[in-house]
DNA sequence: TGTACATCAGTGAACGCGCGTTCACTGATGTAC
DNA sequence: TGTACATCAGTGAACGCGCGTTCACTGATGTAC
């Protein structure tokens, strides 16, 4: 049954992805190391040729997850008429679709409570990831200092995932569509103005 | 060793709180009935005298924990000096002490992704709990209209959630520190002008 | 008020069950000659 | 290029272990007379 190396790659980044997805959909707690072999299209006992543990799965996992959203961010920021960008990534993340979907979504607004009393390595790539993601919205935000657009960036993003999770706390479809728009107003200010990219 | 009525809520609420304390800094899948139990000075075994499962207990202990929260929110408030509410509730809620003791804190911050989708009586426990920090938050802002209050009420508790969750987020002290006084500024604007309460 | 019996909060052992992990095995691929 | 052997990705059974829950038991309290 040996593999090429190249698709013993594929099984493990199918397997990252599968996990990423579930981690996200249901928690890494309530997440089986067996279930997500079984979504992947495998048989549990293979995974420690891939993994040294659940623990190591999860840090892969929220590693990809948060490159995902990288590349999903910076491909709507690139598409976006200038002068909308930040409008256009704040409509990209509140939408009912990221709210009905946690397993696509966020992994701060999926993971935030579970990542950071990991510890270690899932700990660490959480960390890694915020971080990652403040610097691409400080990017995107003008402000007299460099200070002050990341301050404006760790605004958005925390409204960003506040309203989302308010959103998804509230079960009333109309309350819940009204949180999200409203949430969306509050990112915009939060986040100020955008960085003129017209030169 | 049948107990009093008394005894029993007396025993009851105890271990309500504990598992409040416990579900907020481990989380719901985390925490364990015998390990609740064990930490309310009981054998695991009564457990089921008090409650019908695990679920029934965790519905109670985000109820009585929220409810712990509006007492806090609402003497803070009742004792901040006129025109500073809005800024003293803030300042309560975004702080190091809260940021570092998730299970004294915050329940939307520490079972924000569990307990909607838990479903049943946690999930509206959760809800009704959001709904009514809303409530008393929205009583604490000035606006034009009851909807624009709402909304600004609704912005400032996903900015004290947001920032909370970055705060947690950043293991580098500094970087941490800074979040928090940036959630701080962000809160209160978003918050917008305190209700007049002098007359 | 006193007595006999029923109730039931709390104990501690035991129950399935699912989990993360291990292991012997398989057979296709890599490597040495 | 062909052959023999080593490697190792993936399988499926099995392992402890801890979990939520159940149960027989205890003894202090409630209730009926």
């Amino acid at each position: 049954m040996r593999r090429t190396a190249e698709d013993k790659a594929e099984t493990r980044q199918r397997i990252v992805r599968t996990a990423g997805r579930m981690f996200r959909g249901h928690g890494l707690a309530e997440t089986g190391v067996a279930e997500v072999m079984a979504e992947a299209g495998l048989t549990h006992g293979g995974f420690y040729r891939h993994f040294a543990s659940k623990e190591d799965l999860a840090a892969a996992a929220i590693e990809a997850a948060f490159a995902e959203m990288r590349g999903q961010l910076q491909s709507a920021a690139a598409a976006a008429p200038p002068g909308r960008v930040l409008e256009t990534v704040i409509d990209l993340y509140l939408t009912e679709a990221h709210r009905d979907r946690p397993d696509r979504g966020c992994v701060m607004a999926a993971l935030g409570m579970e990542a950071p009393r990991a510890g270690g390595a899932m700990q660490e790539a959480y960390r890694r990831g915020i971080a990652d993601l403040l610097t691409i919205y400080t990017g995107l935000i003008e402000a007299p200092t460099k200070r002050q657009a990341e301050d404006r960036a760790q605004a958005l993003l925390a409204q960003l995932v506040g309203g989302l999770l308010v959103a998804r706390a509230l079960t009333d479809p109309a309350e819940s569509k009204r949180a999200l728009q409203t949430a969306r107003r509050a990112a915009l200010a939060a986040a100020g103005t955008e960085k003129d990219r017209s030169l």
